[in-house]
Formats: C-alpha cells, structure tokens, sequence
DNA sequence: GTCTATAGTACGATAGAC
DNA sequence: GTCTATCGTACTATAGAC
C-alpha cells in the first residue's frame, strides 16, 4: 500500500522527474518541492537532507531492480536477449528510476556507484549463465550498456525514443538477432 | 607550439584533470586555480567564465578527434576493430579529453551534448563504410559506448583499468574477436 | 504535518592595486 | 599577467509558529 500519493511518494516522485528532464543541478528542494506542491519546510519533514532523498530514490531502485532480475531468470528468451531489450529506455518505473539515478553518479556520493556495481555484477551473473562464455557474456552487457547510456545521457527530446528503432532505422529486433548470432551453437 | 606549459595550458590541464578524478562539482573555479597553481582572478584573466573553461575543453577535444578521424580511416584492421579497441580507456590525451568532456553531459551545457553527438555520427559513418550493414555498425558502436560509459562513469580507481582486462578477467582481443565474428563474411 | 523566516555557506564573477 | 578583496546569488539546512 505504498502506491497511494502520499506527500512522501509525491516528493520522490518529482525529485525522480527533475532529476531525468533536467538533471541533476536543477533538482534542488527548493524545485523538488515546488513540483510536489509543498513547501522546502514540508519536504524536509519526510527527508531530512539531500542525501536522505537520494537514498530513497536508491531504495526504490533495489526494489524494481528485485523484481527485474527475477524475471530475467525466467525470461523464456533467455537472459541475454531479455537484458537487451529491457535496456531500451521503455518509461517503465525501473527505467525510471535507473535514468534518474544514473544523473547522481557524477556527483560526490559514493553510495549511487556501489548500488550500479551491485546491479552490474547480478545482471552479469544471469548472462554468464546463459551463455556459458565469459566474453560473450561481457559484450552482450556492453551492447546493452551502451543502449541505456545513450538514453540516460543524450535522453528523449520529448518522449521519442520510446519506440522500436533506437538508430538510424536500427531496430532492436536487429540488434537480437545479433546477439542470437553469438550464442554458442549447441553441437549437434 | 602549444605544448609549453603556458598558464592558459595549466589551467585547462587541472580542470581537466579535476573533472576526471573527482567530478564536476569539485571542478570550481577555485579548487582549478589552486590546482593550476594560479589565483582565481589570474584564472579569470584566461577564462573569462566557467563557460569559457568548457569551450576551451571542447575545442581541445575538436582537434583530437580530428586526428582521430583520420587514424580510424586508414586503420589497417579496419574501423570497427578500431574503434572498439580504442574505446578502452588508455590514458591517451584524446581519451582524457573525452573522459573530462563527458562528466559534464549532465550539466546544464547543451553544447556538451551536441559535440559528442557529431563524434559519434562520424565514427559510425566510418564503421558503416568498414561493416556495410547497418544493425551490425550499430552493435559494434553501442559495444565501445558501453566500455567507454563504464569507463567514465565509474572510472579508474587507481590507474588500474589501463591494462588489457577490462572484467572479469575478458581481455580486449576476446572482444575483437567477437567483432571479426559479426563482420559479414565476403562469399567466395 | 506543513508552513515562514532566516542562518550559514559556497560559488561565480567583478574591481582595482601591483 | 597576476594578485587580493569583495559583491551578489543560490543553495542546504535549522528554528519555531501554526
């Protein structure tokens, strides 16, 4: 029952949005409040400090982060096609939360590194699994990696990139059967 | 002639390096001009504004890649196989350039933003010309954005990462080789 | 639980001496 | 060309009324 719009889920809300369409430096309390309709007194009460915000956020994204790898594990297309293709930004509230987060790890806290090494090392643990080999394993990361990047960083003009292409026609389908090549063939 | 350590250089050597190794909001005016062994109005003198500072980092930027541009063209290996193995972080000017440059995409400087999107339209027109196909340039690329991202983001502890590894134990080759794999097989 | 008012600090930038 | 001194602003966080 945390999903109510309580003053507490409107501030991490906006503070979230802030942080995706205009970053970090814009993000301030005085904003974060102002988006969530309260004052910088009133969100203060929920969270004490800054540092107390973006932990929320990163305790929000373990939550979703949870959910994902269990559903990788069971992902009938296996976890290396499945972690392709959830690297396309798709506006869902893991994403979400990820682009938001992902904004903070240039600046001074340390936390928001460890919490994406720990994400890195489980996504990379269910790829190894699937596909056996270590370097394949490792570029297949790298091609998602540098699908989410791209979105985290040169972002959604306005609300584009949502769809299936992410590059000049490319389509995601193209990038998997890609990744399908790689697959070690049985013997047979 | 513009190597000699010239107060102008110093100045934009310090920024650079203080963006690298402790992010954008450690990069002021005043911790660069300590740096660079300078007062803030001697800074000043060089660098009219901070925004001034990032121009001058990104026109330095400019040169190199030109230079790369044309290293990448004629790469006996060809491009794809090049881009892909410079995209480890070597410490090379160039790469310290970028790393620098790219710290600050989420600041509020769209201009940033547009120089790495010209980079990356010319690395994969050269791609394009080497591979042919396009989903196939486009999973080389996203390849190297993902180890350069990881590299920027989550850096170089302590110059380690310079060597051949890059997880786990996967060492570039591995990588390349993976490349050669995608390349389409001329009929014969 | 939410507000206003304010303290304290850090930063970018200017002015003027040398 | 480089320095010191200073102004203006924006931000985080606290204190206390309601």
């Amino acid at each position: 029952m945390t999903s109510q719009p309580s003053t507490r889920g409107r501030v991490l809300a906006a503070y979230q949005d802030l942080l995706i369409s205009d970053g970090p430096s814009a993000a301030t309390l005085d904003a974060v409040a102002a988006a969530a309709g309260v004052s910088k007194g009133g969100l203060l009460y929920h969270f004490k400090s800054k540092e107390a915000l973006v932990e929320g956020l990163l305790a929000q994204l373990r939550e979703y982060a949870e959910a994902d790898f269990a559903a990788m594990a069971q992902a009938p297309q296996g976890c290396a096609a499945y972690y392709v293709r959830t690297s396309v930004f798709g506006n869902t509230p893991f994403d979400r939360a990820i682009v938001a987060a992902h904004r903070l790890i240039q600046g001074d806290d340390d936390s928001v590194r460890q919490v994406f090494a720990g994400l890195h090392a489980r996504w990379y643990e269910l790829i190894l699994t699937d596909l056996k080999d270590a370097a394949t394993a490792h570029a297949v990361m790298l091609l998602g990696d540098g699908l989410y990047y791209n979105a985290a960083l040169f972002g959604f003009p306005t609300g584009v990139h949502f769809g299936k292409e992410t590059q000049d026609g490319v389509t995601v389908d193209a990038l998997l059967e890609i990744v399908e090549k790689l697959r070690p063939q049985a013997r047979s």
